[in-house]
DNA sequence: CGTTACGTTGAAAGCTTTCAAGCATCGTGG
DNA sequence: CCACGATGCTTGAAAGCTTTCAACGTAACG
């Protein structure tokens, strides 16, 4: 069974869904903290829905700079990408301790097939993938380093009381100031600075891996926050 | 009959999935340059698919700077995301005369239900998709202005080629400097010098709408451009 | 022929990066 | 128990890439 059906936010599956997602299902990882699961140029035949803690996806260039594109939480789905290139294009990476529900890629078919609405839950997870994408891309090209990292824990913030990681204001941040400025496409030092002017004027507070928001306005409101809600959601 | 069933690169249907397709089909639209088709918090009860012409996807924000999510062309599906969101979080905008499939969104569900291998080339455009976003993400946050205006043209040039639009090294490019300003999130100012200092070299020419590749092995160098083949294409 | 949209220039201002250390915390081994 | 290496966070200053500001040039169009 799912931990994941328990959480408020996801949508309930019939009974037909649950037993076809049981045979569907193919086993479960468990990933160390650094602990890659996908690497970028590797091969890999399967799906993933996170069951449990964080991690991110990212790219590297061959001059060494990586890009974090996005960090992936419980109910995403991982690995999509690789129905449509042999090689994946990007890594996945565990920034907790994580556990993954595996689903062999070659079974796909047989869900899209015998079970059009678990499809259909696939491609909004998709469309809602390219929704944060398009939110991340826009905050690179047209904030300051200031207002994405605003935007950055808002998000994270955000999602994290989806899946219920976060009490309030507060929740435990398993990343490092480097992948904050990784996301962000900023230097490590001048994130270093942002957070701390940031936390100067009493607006956030990051320490030790627990982030406190202290300023809910200031911070929504440098972040230029748009609390865009969404349908129920699916996952598989 | 679509006229990109004789392009090379797309999937050919099976007879039954063209007899749906047809049904499927609301009717067409055409777009003089500069209309939008869809509007950043509008509604829109219908899915697109691109039969010619140029545009693209982008975002607003509150304090009047644009983002160009990227760039669609002919075989583009657009407007998946509305299946996710009430209201769109991005405008579409026609940069030249443009042509486009309506379907309904309401049959969006008899696809999935009576037509899986539709369905499945529905998600695997989503799945590209994604994949250009991570592209484009990357390039904002780990390249310079001058890396990141190669990575453009090489990529323009490539998906041209894709779709029939481009001779050899030569094609139509139906944007002003604004617009790959928008696109890599610099001013125009900049993406101009950096554009002249490109052509100086002898690396590229774009003039007139009309760019010229000049130096192939030199463009792709500065772009860090990866030649990532893909799997045969559908479309829908 | 005036207007408008787009491209071009030069210079100053500014945000970010790079460079170079220094400090703190933590787990490990002597 | 303390030294030591590793990882991550802090700081200060200089260098650099980009932006902003302000005009000017040009081509297309009614």
């Amino acid at each position: 069974m799912c931990p994941l059906n328990e959480v408020p936010g996801f949508r309930q599956l019939s009974c037909a869904e649950r037993d076809f997602m049981r045979q569907f299902k193919a086993g479960e990882v468990q990933l160390a903290p650094g602990q890659t699961l996908l690497q970028q140029g590797g091969v890999s035949d399967s799906l993933y829905t996170v069951l449990a803690g964080w991690g991110f996806r990212a790219k590297t260039l061959p001059d060494g700079c990586r890009q974090i594109l996005n960090f992936v939480l419980p109910g995403d789905l991982v690995g999509l990408q690789s129905s449509v290139f042999e090689e994946a294009q990007h890594s996945v990476e565990a920034l907790t301790k994580m556990r993954l529900c595996i689903f062999p890629r070659s079974r796909l078919w047989s869900l899209y097939r015998d079970h059009p609405s678990l499809a259909l839950d696939v491609t909004w997870l998709a469309a809602r993938q390219e929704f944060l994408m398009d939110e991340n891309l826009t905050s690179l090209g047209c904030r300051s380093a200031r207002e994405r990292l605003a935007f950055l824990l808002s998000w994270l913030h955000h999602r994290a009381t989806e899946v219920g990681l976060a009490e309030d204001n507060e929740l435990e941040l398993p990343l490092t100031q480097q992948h904050a400025a990784d996301a962000l496409g900023l230097s490590l030092v001048h994130t270093n600075k942002t957070l701390q002017r940031m936390s100067r004027e009493g607006m956030v507070e990051w320490k030790k891996g627990r982030l406190t928001i202290r300023d809910t306005p200031a911070l929504h409101a440098t972040a230029h926050w748009d609390p865009t809600r969404t349908a129920a959601r699916p996952f598989i």
